[in-house]
DNA sequence: TATTGTTATACTCTATAACTATA
DNA sequence: TATAGTTATAGAGTATAACAATA
């Protein structure tokens, strides 16, 4: 019997503890949940690594992309599009607006709302940002071809 | 001049806010790393759900998977295969054990390792977790035909 | 009465450093 | 001195409920 295959349980006569250098491949390996996770993990690292210089975290990047995409878009719109909840968007907004990167202006139609714009500043560091980004990202997956990498890309959005 | 790609700026005279009723695509769509974490997310809430009833987070599930193929693996072997730190490994498994799933045995050999197995309570429990766990990682990702699927495990483990 | 944004809050996840007991 | 596990702690991420201003 091999050692991968030992059979102990807590009620068996063998329940020594075992080191093995290397365990072996699981069920977990044939879901999407979890490979997507350790996936997303590595990329992640890599990009939060790349953009410590600049202490932008995943979620205030992609809020800023949006923001430049969609000028004077609402916070309750950044949230839906973010997949995110109101609460995130305030505090997200609010560290991006004390370092001058952005900025709320009230609607004057309707007094409620708040559409963000990035400012001169948040273009210029965006613009290096996205580069960061994009090199990063192929860094974090540098296993792919350019072909998988697009297959991956429209398989990923075609789940979500 | 299109709605989507007005051009306003903090200093631009026009600063309206806009409340698309769907924003348009990014550069983020374009990248891996935002492209998993939404869809790792998506498939985590699925996941979430359908464990809610028996209180078990992805965390605990993964644990419970690796131990049972592994039985006796040590706490620190066990974080490494989870790519998690043994920190973590410790909450995990204390609440594993308080539920009587699993437990921990001293090493005869080296008293300071501690061998994880699962209980009968717990082999039991995992059985019908396995199943769910399939079907629901199944149903998070019905947009996927079995050959796409595949190839998604494929390239995701390509990556990481 | 409904909606936008906000505050307060709490709970989970994650990482780090320092401690203990064994080696 | 080094290692396995543990404790303590703090920070980030996330979700909910309740509130203020405005519609």
């Amino acid at each position: 019997m091999s050692k991968r295959k030992a059979h102990a349980t807590a009620n068996s006569p063998v329940r020594e503890s075992v080191e093995p250098e290397q365990l072996g491949p699981t069920l977990l390996d044939d879901t999407l949940g979890y490979s997507l996770r350790r996936a997303q993990l590595q990329v992640f690292q890599h990009f939060t690594a790349t953009m410590a210089v600049h202490d932008i975290r995943p979620a205030q990047f992609s809020a800023l992309v949006v923001v430049e995409a969609n000028p004077g878009v609402t916070q309750s719109a950044l949230a839906q599009a973010l997949g995110i909840d109101p609460p995130r968007v305030v505090n997200l907004i609010h560290k991006l607006e004390e370092r001058g990167l952005a900025l709320r202006v009230r609607c004057k139609r309707d007094r409620r709302s708040h559409g963000i714009f990035l400012t001169k500043s948040g273009e210029t560091l965006l613009a290096e940002l996205k580069q960061l980004a994009l090199d990063s990202d192929r860094r974090a997956t540098v296993n792919l071809s350019d072909a998988e990498r697009t297959q991956l890309l429209a398989l990923l959005q075609k789940v979500y």
